[in-house]
DNA sequence: TGTACATCAGTGAACGCGCGTTCACTGATGTAC
DNA sequence: TGTACATCAGTGAACGCGCGTTCACTGATGTAC
Protein backbone atom coordinates (compact mmCIF):
# COMPACT_ATOMS: atom_id res chain seq x y z
CA UNK A 1 0.00 0.00 0.00
CA UNK A 2 2.70 2.17 -0.23
CA UNK A 3 2.49 5.00 -2.34
CA UNK A 4 -0.39 4.14 -4.00
CA UNK A 5 -2.10 7.11 -5.82
CA UNK A 6 0.94 9.11 -4.19
CA UNK A 7 3.93 10.68 -6.15
CA UNK A 8 4.17 8.85 -8.90
CA UNK A 9 7.83 10.35 -9.51
CA UNK A 10 8.47 10.48 -5.50
CA UNK A 11 10.72 13.07 -4.46
CA UNK A 12 10.56 16.95 -2.94
CA UNK A 13 8.86 16.00 0.20
CA UNK A 14 9.39 19.24 1.66
CA UNK A 15 6.32 21.29 1.80
CA UNK A 16 5.75 24.41 0.41
CA UNK A 17 6.75 22.74 -3.41
CA UNK A 18 3.47 21.30 -3.12
CA UNK A 19 1.19 23.17 -4.87
CA UNK A 20 -0.40 20.75 -6.95
CA UNK A 21 -2.74 22.52 -8.91
CA UNK A 22 -5.20 21.37 -11.32
CA UNK A 23 -2.88 18.06 -11.27
CA UNK A 24 -4.47 14.91 -10.29
CA UNK A 25 -1.43 13.09 -8.70
CA UNK A 26 0.52 14.66 -6.23
CA UNK A 27 4.16 14.45 -4.44
CA UNK A 28 2.96 15.39 -1.14
CA UNK A 29 0.41 13.64 1.34
CA UNK A 30 -0.36 17.07 2.21
CA UNK A 31 -1.65 19.23 -0.95
CA UNK A 32 -0.53 22.34 0.22
CA UNK A 33 -3.76 24.86 -0.21
CA UNK A 34 -6.53 22.45 -0.97
CA UNK A 35 -8.81 25.12 0.05
CA UNK A 36 -7.77 27.69 -2.49
CA UNK A 37 -6.85 24.33 -5.73
CA UNK A 38 -11.26 23.87 -4.41
CA UNK A 39 -12.52 27.30 -5.06
CA UNK A 40 -10.35 27.60 -8.45
CA UNK A 41 -11.88 24.53 -9.38
CA UNK A 42 -15.31 25.75 -8.45
CA UNK A 43 -14.48 28.97 -10.47
CA UNK A 44 -13.50 26.93 -13.63
CA UNK A 45 -16.54 24.85 -13.43
CA UNK A 46 -18.53 27.42 -12.79
CA UNK A 47 -16.83 29.46 -15.66
CA UNK A 48 -17.97 26.91 -17.74
CA UNK A 49 -21.42 26.31 -16.68
CA UNK A 50 -23.17 28.41 -14.35
CA UNK A 51 -23.73 27.07 -10.86
CA UNK A 52 -25.35 23.52 -11.52
CA UNK A 53 -22.15 22.89 -12.84
CA UNK A 54 -20.17 23.37 -9.72
CA UNK A 55 -20.22 19.82 -8.30
CA UNK A 56 -18.40 19.01 -5.42
CA UNK A 57 -16.76 15.53 -6.64
CA UNK A 58 -16.02 17.31 -10.04
CA UNK A 59 -14.08 20.15 -8.28
CA UNK A 60 -12.15 17.37 -5.66
CA UNK A 61 -11.25 15.42 -8.61
CA UNK A 62 -9.37 18.33 -10.11
CA UNK A 63 -7.57 19.11 -7.05
CA UNK A 64 -6.39 15.63 -7.12
CA UNK A 65 -7.64 14.37 -4.33
CA UNK A 66 -10.54 12.21 -2.54
CA UNK A 67 -14.02 13.47 -3.01
CA UNK A 68 -14.61 13.74 1.04
CA UNK A 69 -11.40 15.83 1.76
CA UNK A 70 -13.34 18.91 0.65
CA UNK A 71 -15.21 18.64 3.88
CA UNK A 72 -11.81 19.75 5.55
CA UNK A 73 -12.21 23.54 4.20
CA UNK A 74 -15.99 23.36 3.46
CA UNK A 75 -18.71 22.62 5.36
CA UNK A 76 -21.29 21.32 2.25
CA UNK A 77 -21.29 21.82 -1.58
CA UNK A 78 -23.38 25.48 -0.63
CA UNK A 79 -20.19 26.50 1.51
CA UNK A 80 -18.43 25.73 -1.66
CA UNK A 81 -20.93 27.45 -4.13
CA UNK A 82 -21.14 30.46 -1.79
CA UNK A 83 -17.40 31.07 -2.05
CA UNK A 84 -17.21 30.44 -5.89
CA UNK A 85 -20.00 33.19 -5.91
CA UNK A 86 -17.98 35.69 -4.16
CA UNK A 87 -15.17 35.38 -6.44
CA UNK A 88 -18.01 35.59 -9.39
CA UNK A 89 -19.16 38.78 -7.92
CA UNK A 90 -15.66 40.28 -7.27
CA UNK A 91 -15.02 40.11 -10.72
CA UNK A 92 -18.23 41.18 -12.11
CA UNK A 93 -16.76 44.29 -10.21
CA UNK A 94 -13.73 44.24 -11.65
CA UNK A 95 -15.35 44.49 -15.15
CA UNK A 96 -17.28 47.53 -13.81
CA UNK A 97 -13.92 49.20 -12.61
CA UNK A 98 -11.68 48.78 -16.32
CA UNK A 99 -14.93 50.47 -17.69
CA UNK A 100 -14.51 53.27 -14.98
CA UNK A 101 -11.30 53.85 -15.60
CA UNK A 102 -12.14 54.31 -19.21
CA UNK A 103 -13.45 57.34 -18.33
CA UNK A 104 -11.26 58.95 -15.85
CA UNK A 105 -10.41 61.43 -17.96
CA UNK A 106 -13.38 63.32 -18.81
CA UNK A 107 -13.28 66.97 -16.79
CA UNK A 108 -17.19 68.13 -17.01
CA UNK A 109 -18.64 66.58 -13.85
CA UNK A 110 -22.27 66.02 -15.53
CA UNK A 111 -20.76 64.36 -18.54
CA UNK A 112 -17.98 62.53 -16.37
CA UNK A 113 -21.46 60.89 -13.95
CA UNK A 114 -23.57 60.30 -17.03
CA UNK A 115 -20.53 58.60 -18.39
CA UNK A 116 -20.01 56.38 -14.85
CA UNK A 117 -23.64 55.29 -15.06
CA UNK A 118 -22.49 54.03 -18.54
CA UNK A 119 -19.64 52.75 -17.57
CA UNK A 120 -21.35 50.58 -15.28
CA UNK A 121 -24.02 49.24 -17.36
CA UNK A 122 -21.69 48.57 -20.01
CA UNK A 123 -19.29 46.53 -17.47
CA UNK A 124 -21.95 44.73 -16.40
CA UNK A 125 -23.09 43.52 -19.58
CA UNK A 126 -19.48 43.04 -21.17
CA UNK A 127 -19.35 40.41 -18.50
CA UNK A 128 -22.50 38.98 -18.82
CA UNK A 129 -21.80 38.30 -22.59
CA UNK A 130 -17.95 37.27 -21.60
CA UNK A 131 -18.93 35.26 -18.44
CA UNK A 132 -21.89 33.46 -18.78
CA UNK A 133 -21.28 30.88 -16.58
CA UNK A 134 -19.76 33.01 -13.92
CA UNK A 135 -22.61 36.03 -14.39
CA UNK A 136 -24.69 33.54 -13.36
CA UNK A 137 -23.13 32.05 -10.79
CA UNK A 138 -23.36 35.62 -9.44
CA UNK A 139 -26.51 35.73 -9.04
CA UNK A 140 -27.75 32.42 -8.67
CA UNK A 141 -30.04 31.72 -5.20
CA UNK A 142 -28.67 29.75 -2.55
CA UNK A 143 -30.08 28.16 -0.17
CA UNK A 144 -28.71 29.45 3.29
CA UNK A 145 -27.95 33.09 1.90
CA UNK A 146 -30.30 35.96 2.66
CA UNK A 147 -29.87 38.37 -0.35
CA UNK A 148 -28.59 35.91 -3.10
CA UNK A 149 -26.69 38.27 -5.43
CA UNK A 150 -25.39 39.42 -1.90
CA UNK A 151 -24.70 42.46 -4.40
CA UNK A 152 -26.95 44.22 -2.23
CA UNK A 153 -26.32 43.32 1.72
CA UNK A 154 -23.97 43.26 3.64
CA UNK A 155 -20.74 44.89 2.20
CA UNK A 156 -18.44 41.74 2.12
CA UNK A 157 -15.18 42.68 0.95
CA UNK A 158 -15.05 39.00 -0.65
CA UNK A 159 -17.36 41.12 -3.23
CA UNK A 160 -15.68 43.84 -4.19
CA UNK A 161 -13.29 44.81 -7.29
CA UNK A 162 -10.23 47.05 -6.24
CA UNK A 163 -11.94 49.79 -5.20
CA UNK A 164 -13.43 48.00 -2.55
CA UNK A 165 -17.02 48.76 -3.79
CA UNK A 166 -19.04 45.74 -4.75
CA UNK A 167 -21.30 45.73 -7.78
CA UNK A 168 -24.15 47.38 -6.20
CA UNK A 169 -22.22 49.73 -4.54
CA UNK A 170 -20.17 51.05 -7.87
CA UNK A 171 -23.86 51.53 -9.33
CA UNK A 172 -24.70 53.66 -6.53
CA UNK A 173 -21.88 55.63 -6.42
CA UNK A 174 -22.54 56.60 -10.02
CA UNK A 175 -25.86 57.63 -9.38
CA UNK A 176 -24.84 59.62 -6.54
CA UNK A 177 -22.13 61.18 -9.03
CA UNK A 178 -25.28 62.28 -11.21
CA UNK A 179 -27.22 63.61 -8.11
CA UNK A 180 -24.36 66.03 -7.33
CA UNK A 181 -23.37 66.75 -10.43
CA UNK A 182 -27.06 67.62 -10.89
CA UNK A 183 -27.35 65.05 -13.86
CA UNK A 184 -30.39 63.47 -12.06
CA UNK A 185 -32.99 65.38 -9.99
CA UNK A 186 -32.65 64.16 -6.39
CA UNK A 187 -36.06 63.19 -5.94
CA UNK A 188 -35.20 60.43 -8.10
CA UNK A 189 -32.74 59.25 -6.61
CA UNK A 190 -34.41 56.91 -4.32
CA UNK A 191 -34.48 53.26 -5.43
CA UNK A 192 -33.04 54.26 -8.76
CA UNK A 193 -30.49 51.66 -8.00
CA UNK A 194 -33.01 48.93 -8.84
CA UNK A 195 -34.46 50.50 -11.83
CA UNK A 196 -30.85 50.69 -13.98
CA UNK A 197 -30.48 47.53 -12.91
CA UNK A 198 -33.30 45.87 -13.78
CA UNK A 199 -32.64 47.60 -17.47
CA UNK A 200 -29.37 45.89 -18.21
CA UNK A 201 -29.95 42.66 -15.66
CA UNK A 202 -33.20 41.94 -17.90
CA UNK A 203 -31.05 42.34 -20.97
CA UNK A 204 -28.35 40.10 -19.47
CA UNK A 205 -31.01 37.39 -19.09
CA UNK A 206 -32.87 37.44 -22.17
CA UNK A 207 -29.56 37.14 -24.08
CA UNK A 208 -28.22 34.49 -22.19
CA UNK A 209 -30.52 32.21 -20.84
CA UNK A 210 -33.44 33.39 -22.58
CA UNK A 211 -35.62 34.06 -26.20
CA UNK A 212 -32.78 36.66 -27.48
CA UNK A 213 -29.80 33.81 -27.24
CA UNK A 214 -28.46 33.42 -29.96
CA UNK A 215 -28.48 36.99 -30.88
CA UNK A 216 -25.11 37.99 -33.35
CA UNK A 217 -22.78 39.98 -30.86
CA UNK A 218 -22.86 42.95 -33.04
CA UNK A 219 -26.40 43.10 -32.73
CA UNK A 220 -26.26 42.22 -28.66
CA UNK A 221 -23.69 45.33 -28.27
CA UNK A 222 -25.88 47.74 -30.07
CA UNK A 223 -29.34 46.50 -27.80
CA UNK A 224 -26.81 46.78 -24.92
CA UNK A 225 -26.43 50.48 -25.38
CA UNK A 226 -29.61 51.02 -26.62
CA UNK A 227 -31.09 49.90 -23.32
CA UNK A 228 -28.48 52.02 -21.32
CA UNK A 229 -29.62 55.09 -23.20
CA UNK A 230 -33.39 53.88 -22.17
CA UNK A 231 -32.31 53.55 -18.64
CA UNK A 232 -30.63 56.85 -18.93
CA UNK A 233 -33.25 58.88 -20.09
CA UNK A 234 -35.77 57.50 -18.73
CA UNK A 235 -34.32 57.44 -14.81
CA UNK B 1 -52.39 -10.97 -9.46
CA UNK B 2 -55.89 -9.75 -10.64
CA UNK B 3 -56.84 -5.94 -9.51
CA UNK B 4 -53.37 -5.11 -8.11
CA UNK B 5 -53.39 -1.24 -7.91
CA UNK B 6 -56.17 -0.93 -10.03
CA UNK B 7 -60.06 -0.32 -8.92
CA UNK B 8 -60.33 -0.73 -5.25
CA UNK B 9 -63.88 0.24 -5.68
CA UNK B 10 -64.04 -1.55 -9.23
CA UNK B 11 -67.37 -0.50 -11.77
CA UNK B 12 -67.67 2.00 -14.18
CA UNK B 13 -65.75 0.33 -16.77
CA UNK B 14 -66.92 2.07 -20.06
CA UNK B 15 -64.56 4.54 -21.77
CA UNK B 16 -65.46 8.42 -21.23
CA UNK B 17 -66.09 8.16 -17.26
CA UNK B 18 -63.05 7.46 -17.05
CA UNK B 19 -60.86 10.58 -16.12
CA UNK B 20 -59.12 9.78 -13.09
CA UNK B 21 -57.68 12.89 -12.74
CA UNK B 22 -54.50 13.43 -10.02
CA UNK B 23 -56.27 10.28 -8.03
CA UNK B 24 -53.34 8.08 -7.54
CA UNK B 25 -55.83 5.34 -8.15
CA UNK B 26 -58.33 4.26 -10.95
CA UNK B 27 -60.81 2.79 -12.18
CA UNK B 28 -59.95 1.55 -15.69
CA UNK B 29 -57.19 -0.26 -16.77
CA UNK B 30 -56.74 2.31 -19.37
CA UNK B 31 -56.31 5.58 -17.93
CA UNK B 32 -58.76 7.63 -20.38
CA UNK B 33 -56.74 10.55 -21.04
CA UNK B 34 -52.89 10.50 -19.77
CA UNK B 35 -51.59 12.90 -21.83
CA UNK B 36 -53.51 15.27 -20.78
CA UNK B 37 -53.17 14.32 -16.76
CA UNK B 38 -49.70 14.06 -17.70
CA UNK B 39 -49.51 17.79 -18.54
CA UNK B 40 -51.81 18.86 -15.82
CA UNK B 41 -49.31 17.43 -13.22
CA UNK B 42 -46.38 18.68 -15.30
CA UNK B 43 -48.07 22.47 -14.89
CA UNK B 44 -48.85 22.18 -11.19
CA UNK B 45 -45.30 20.76 -10.79
CA UNK B 46 -44.05 23.91 -12.48
CA UNK B 47 -46.36 25.98 -10.59
CA UNK B 48 -45.08 25.09 -7.43
CA UNK B 49 -41.06 24.75 -8.34
CA UNK B 50 -40.37 26.30 -11.63
CA UNK B 51 -38.61 23.95 -14.42
CA UNK B 52 -36.31 21.92 -12.10
CA UNK B 53 -39.52 21.07 -10.43
CA UNK B 54 -40.96 19.11 -13.36
CA UNK B 55 -39.72 15.35 -12.94
CA UNK B 56 -41.23 13.02 -15.04
CA UNK B 57 -41.48 10.25 -12.41
CA UNK B 58 -43.55 12.55 -10.47
CA UNK B 59 -45.77 13.55 -13.05
CA UNK B 60 -46.88 9.78 -13.32
CA UNK B 61 -47.45 9.06 -9.68
CA UNK B 62 -49.57 12.14 -9.50
CA UNK B 63 -51.48 10.85 -12.46
CA UNK B 64 -51.79 7.35 -10.56
CA UNK B 65 -49.83 5.50 -13.60
CA UNK B 66 -46.22 3.83 -13.87
CA UNK B 67 -43.30 5.69 -14.74
CA UNK B 68 -42.80 4.60 -18.12
CA UNK B 69 -46.09 5.06 -19.29
CA UNK B 70 -45.53 8.26 -19.88
CA UNK B 71 -43.36 7.12 -23.06
CA UNK B 72 -46.53 6.60 -24.45
CA UNK B 73 -47.45 10.56 -24.92
CA UNK B 74 -43.75 12.03 -24.86
CA UNK B 75 -40.78 10.77 -26.16
CA UNK B 76 -39.05 12.05 -22.92
CA UNK B 77 -38.62 14.31 -20.63
CA UNK B 78 -37.88 17.36 -22.57
CA UNK B 79 -40.64 16.96 -24.56
CA UNK B 80 -43.02 16.64 -21.42
CA UNK B 81 -41.09 20.39 -20.38
CA UNK B 82 -41.73 21.79 -23.91
CA UNK B 83 -45.50 20.77 -23.53
CA UNK B 84 -45.29 22.69 -20.07
CA UNK B 85 -43.81 25.57 -21.30
CA UNK B 86 -46.36 26.40 -24.21
CA UNK B 87 -48.47 26.50 -21.50
CA UNK B 88 -47.24 28.46 -18.87
CA UNK B 89 -46.54 31.23 -21.87
CA UNK B 90 -50.34 30.56 -22.39
CA UNK B 91 -51.15 31.28 -19.31
CA UNK B 92 -48.19 34.37 -19.48
CA UNK B 93 -50.38 35.33 -22.28
CA UNK B 94 -53.61 35.69 -20.32
CA UNK B 95 -52.46 37.39 -17.68
CA UNK B 96 -51.55 40.46 -20.01
CA UNK B 97 -54.91 40.18 -21.78
CA UNK B 98 -56.52 40.29 -18.53
CA UNK B 99 -54.74 44.12 -17.66
CA UNK B 100 -55.48 45.12 -21.44
CA UNK B 101 -59.23 44.44 -20.57
CA UNK B 102 -59.10 46.79 -18.11
CA UNK B 103 -58.16 49.91 -20.33
CA UNK B 104 -60.59 49.56 -23.00
CA UNK B 105 -62.65 52.11 -22.67
CA UNK B 106 -59.81 54.79 -22.71
CA UNK B 107 -61.04 56.82 -25.70
CA UNK B 108 -57.92 59.03 -26.61
CA UNK B 109 -56.00 57.46 -29.14
CA UNK B 110 -52.38 58.12 -27.45
CA UNK B 111 -53.65 57.67 -24.04
CA UNK B 112 -54.82 54.58 -25.03
CA UNK B 113 -51.74 53.43 -26.74
CA UNK B 114 -49.46 54.54 -23.45
CA UNK B 115 -52.25 52.73 -21.02
CA UNK B 116 -51.58 49.62 -23.68
CA UNK B 117 -48.13 49.40 -23.32
CA UNK B 118 -48.70 49.90 -19.93
CA UNK B 119 -50.72 47.24 -19.18
CA UNK B 120 -48.73 44.71 -20.88
CA UNK B 121 -45.90 45.25 -18.60
CA UNK B 122 -48.10 45.32 -16.13
CA UNK B 123 -49.83 41.81 -16.64
CA UNK B 124 -45.90 40.79 -17.06
CA UNK B 125 -45.12 41.26 -13.76
CA UNK B 126 -48.09 40.55 -12.29
CA UNK B 127 -48.11 37.07 -13.37
CA UNK B 128 -44.37 36.85 -12.62
CA UNK B 129 -44.71 37.60 -8.97
CA UNK B 130 -47.94 35.45 -8.53
CA UNK B 131 -46.84 32.32 -10.51
CA UNK B 132 -43.26 32.50 -10.00
CA UNK B 133 -42.70 28.75 -10.87
CA UNK B 134 -44.26 29.06 -14.39
CA UNK B 135 -42.75 32.27 -15.14
CA UNK B 136 -39.58 30.62 -15.17
CA UNK B 137 -41.13 28.04 -16.77
CA UNK B 138 -42.19 29.74 -19.68
CA UNK B 139 -38.26 31.26 -19.43
CA UNK B 140 -36.55 27.95 -19.20
CA UNK B 141 -33.89 27.43 -21.79
CA UNK B 142 -34.54 24.04 -23.27
CA UNK B 143 -32.28 21.31 -24.97
CA UNK B 144 -33.81 20.54 -28.23
CA UNK B 145 -36.04 24.66 -28.84
CA UNK B 146 -34.11 26.99 -31.03
CA UNK B 147 -35.45 30.11 -28.71
CA UNK B 148 -36.05 28.99 -25.64
CA UNK B 149 -38.67 31.68 -24.70
CA UNK B 150 -40.51 30.53 -27.76
CA UNK B 151 -42.43 34.07 -27.40
CA UNK B 152 -40.57 35.86 -30.14
CA UNK B 153 -39.99 33.09 -32.46
CA UNK B 154 -42.69 30.92 -34.95
CA UNK B 155 -46.14 31.85 -33.04
CA UNK B 156 -47.13 28.92 -31.75
CA UNK B 157 -51.10 29.05 -31.21
CA UNK B 158 -50.34 26.89 -27.89
CA UNK B 159 -48.24 29.87 -26.79
CA UNK B 160 -50.80 32.33 -27.08
CA UNK B 161 -53.68 33.94 -25.15
CA UNK B 162 -57.62 34.51 -25.97
CA UNK B 163 -56.21 36.99 -28.42
CA UNK B 164 -54.74 34.51 -30.47
CA UNK B 165 -51.38 36.21 -29.87
CA UNK B 166 -48.64 34.97 -27.71
CA UNK B 167 -46.62 37.51 -24.94
CA UNK B 168 -44.42 39.03 -27.78
CA UNK B 169 -46.99 39.62 -30.00
CA UNK B 170 -48.39 41.66 -27.12
CA UNK B 171 -45.74 43.51 -26.36
CA UNK B 172 -45.00 44.46 -29.96
CA UNK B 173 -48.90 45.16 -30.81
CA UNK B 174 -49.19 47.54 -28.07
CA UNK B 175 -46.23 49.27 -29.67
CA UNK B 176 -47.77 49.55 -32.57
CA UNK B 177 -50.63 50.87 -31.31
CA UNK B 178 -48.03 54.03 -30.19
CA UNK B 179 -46.42 54.70 -33.40
CA UNK B 180 -50.33 54.75 -34.99
CA UNK B 181 -51.21 57.36 -32.12
CA UNK B 182 -47.98 59.33 -32.47
CA UNK B 183 -46.79 58.30 -28.96
CA UNK B 184 -43.60 56.57 -29.91
CA UNK B 185 -41.30 58.51 -32.93
CA UNK B 186 -41.38 55.59 -36.04
CA UNK B 187 -37.50 55.70 -35.81
CA UNK B 188 -37.92 54.57 -32.02
CA UNK B 189 -39.95 51.14 -32.77
CA UNK B 190 -37.29 48.85 -34.07
CA UNK B 191 -35.99 46.77 -31.48
CA UNK B 192 -38.35 48.60 -29.18
CA UNK B 193 -39.53 45.35 -27.78
CA UNK B 194 -36.09 44.30 -26.68
CA UNK B 195 -35.95 47.28 -24.67
CA UNK B 196 -39.29 47.66 -22.98
CA UNK B 197 -38.98 43.68 -21.97
CA UNK B 198 -35.72 44.11 -20.52
CA UNK B 199 -36.92 46.37 -18.02
CA UNK B 200 -39.75 44.38 -16.87
CA UNK B 201 -37.63 40.99 -17.39
CA UNK B 202 -34.71 42.26 -15.17
CA UNK B 203 -36.91 43.23 -12.26
CA UNK B 204 -38.85 40.30 -12.36
CA UNK B 205 -35.56 38.45 -12.29
CA UNK B 206 -34.16 40.54 -9.64
CA UNK B 207 -37.26 39.71 -7.56
CA UNK B 208 -38.11 36.16 -8.05
CA UNK B 209 -34.74 34.71 -8.05
CA UNK B 210 -32.23 37.20 -7.42
CA UNK B 211 -31.26 40.01 -5.00
CA UNK B 212 -34.32 41.53 -4.34
CA UNK B 213 -35.89 38.27 -3.38
CA UNK B 214 -37.89 39.00 0.13
CA UNK B 215 -39.12 42.42 -0.36
CA UNK B 216 -42.42 42.83 0.16
CA UNK B 217 -45.23 42.77 -2.43
CA UNK B 218 -46.46 46.79 -1.83
CA UNK B 219 -42.81 47.78 -2.83
CA UNK B 220 -41.88 45.29 -5.35
CA UNK B 221 -45.43 46.68 -7.19
CA UNK B 222 -44.11 50.28 -6.98
CA UNK B 223 -41.00 49.19 -8.51
CA UNK B 224 -42.53 47.68 -10.97
CA UNK B 225 -44.65 50.90 -11.56
CA UNK B 226 -41.33 52.90 -11.62
CA UNK B 227 -39.92 51.14 -13.75
CA UNK B 228 -42.88 51.01 -16.68
CA UNK B 229 -42.16 54.81 -15.86
CA UNK B 230 -38.69 54.31 -16.84
CA UNK B 231 -39.18 52.19 -19.99
CA UNK B 232 -42.47 54.46 -21.37
CA UNK B 233 -40.71 57.68 -20.97
CA UNK B 234 -36.92 56.23 -22.20
CA UNK B 235 -37.80 54.31 -25.33
C1' DT C 1 -74.78 -11.27 -33.60
C1' DG C 2 -70.59 -13.60 -32.92
C1' DT C 3 -65.82 -14.62 -33.39
C1' DA C 4 -60.64 -13.76 -34.62
C1' DC C 5 -57.36 -10.70 -34.65
C1' DA C 6 -54.50 -6.39 -34.75
C1' DT C 7 -53.51 -2.43 -32.15
C1' DC C 8 -51.56 -0.13 -28.60
C1' DA C 9 -51.93 1.91 -23.69
C1' DG C 10 -50.44 0.63 -19.54
C1' DT C 11 -47.53 -2.91 -16.41
C1' DG C 12 -43.41 -4.92 -14.03
C1' DA C 13 -38.79 -5.16 -13.37
C1' DA C 14 -34.55 -3.57 -13.95
C1' DC C 15 -30.37 -0.51 -15.65
C1' DG C 16 -26.71 2.68 -14.78
C1' DC C 17 -25.83 7.18 -13.33
C1' DG C 18 -23.34 10.46 -10.42
C1' DC C 19 -24.30 12.85 -6.76
C1' DG C 20 -23.55 14.62 -1.58
C1' DT C 21 -22.32 12.91 2.61
C1' DT C 22 -20.81 9.77 6.72
C1' DC C 23 -17.64 6.65 8.99
C1' DA C 24 -13.46 4.96 10.85
C1' DC C 25 -8.76 5.13 9.39
C1' DT C 26 -3.61 6.69 8.67
C1' DG C 27 0.13 9.38 7.54
C1' DA C 28 2.71 13.87 7.83
C1' DT C 29 3.60 17.95 10.37
C1' DG C 30 4.75 20.94 14.29
C1' DT C 31 5.64 21.54 19.14
C1' DA C 32 6.97 20.71 24.13
C1' DC C 33 10.42 18.95 26.79
C1' DT D 1 19.73 17.70 18.97
C1' DG D 2 16.55 14.13 19.87
C1' DT D 3 12.33 12.00 21.20
C1' DA D 4 7.04 11.63 22.41
C1' DC D 5 2.98 13.14 21.34
C1' DA D 6 -1.12 15.89 19.73
C1' DT D 7 -3.11 17.66 15.72
C1' DC D 8 -5.48 17.36 11.69
C1' DA D 9 -5.38 16.94 6.37
C1' DG D 10 -6.14 13.53 3.40
C1' DT D 11 -7.61 8.25 2.50
C1' DG D 12 -10.76 4.24 1.61
C1' DA D 13 -15.03 2.34 1.53
C1' DA D 14 -19.59 2.67 1.63
C1' DC D 15 -24.62 4.75 2.03
C1' DG D 16 -28.99 5.96 0.04
C1' DC D 17 -31.06 8.81 -3.21
C1' DG D 18 -34.19 9.54 -7.08
C1' DC D 19 -33.74 10.16 -11.52
C1' DG D 20 -34.60 9.08 -16.85
C1' DT D 21 -34.92 5.38 -19.69
C1' DT D 22 -35.14 0.44 -21.83
C1' DC D 23 -37.03 -4.17 -22.17
C1' DA D 24 -40.31 -7.71 -22.74
C1' DC D 25 -44.96 -8.33 -21.17
C1' DT D 26 -50.36 -8.24 -20.89
C1' DG D 27 -54.81 -6.60 -20.86
C1' DA D 28 -58.55 -3.79 -23.05
C1' DT D 29 -60.40 -1.86 -27.11
C1' DG D 30 -62.07 -1.54 -31.86
C1' DT D 31 -62.66 -3.56 -36.38
C1' DA D 32 -63.23 -6.96 -40.31
C1' DC D 33 -65.65 -10.74 -41.65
Amino acid sequence: MTGGKLSPKGGSGSKGTGRAGKSPTRSTYRHGDLRRALLEAGIELARQGGPEAVVLREATRRAGVVPNAAYRHFSSREALLAAVRSSALSFLAQAMEAELDRIATISRVDDRARAMLRAVGTGYLNFAFAETGLFRMAFAPLEGVRTPGDATEPPDPANAGKSGLNPFQLLGSALDAMVSAGALPAARRPAAEFLAWSGVHGLAMLVIDGPLRGLPPTQVDALGQRVIDMVEKGL
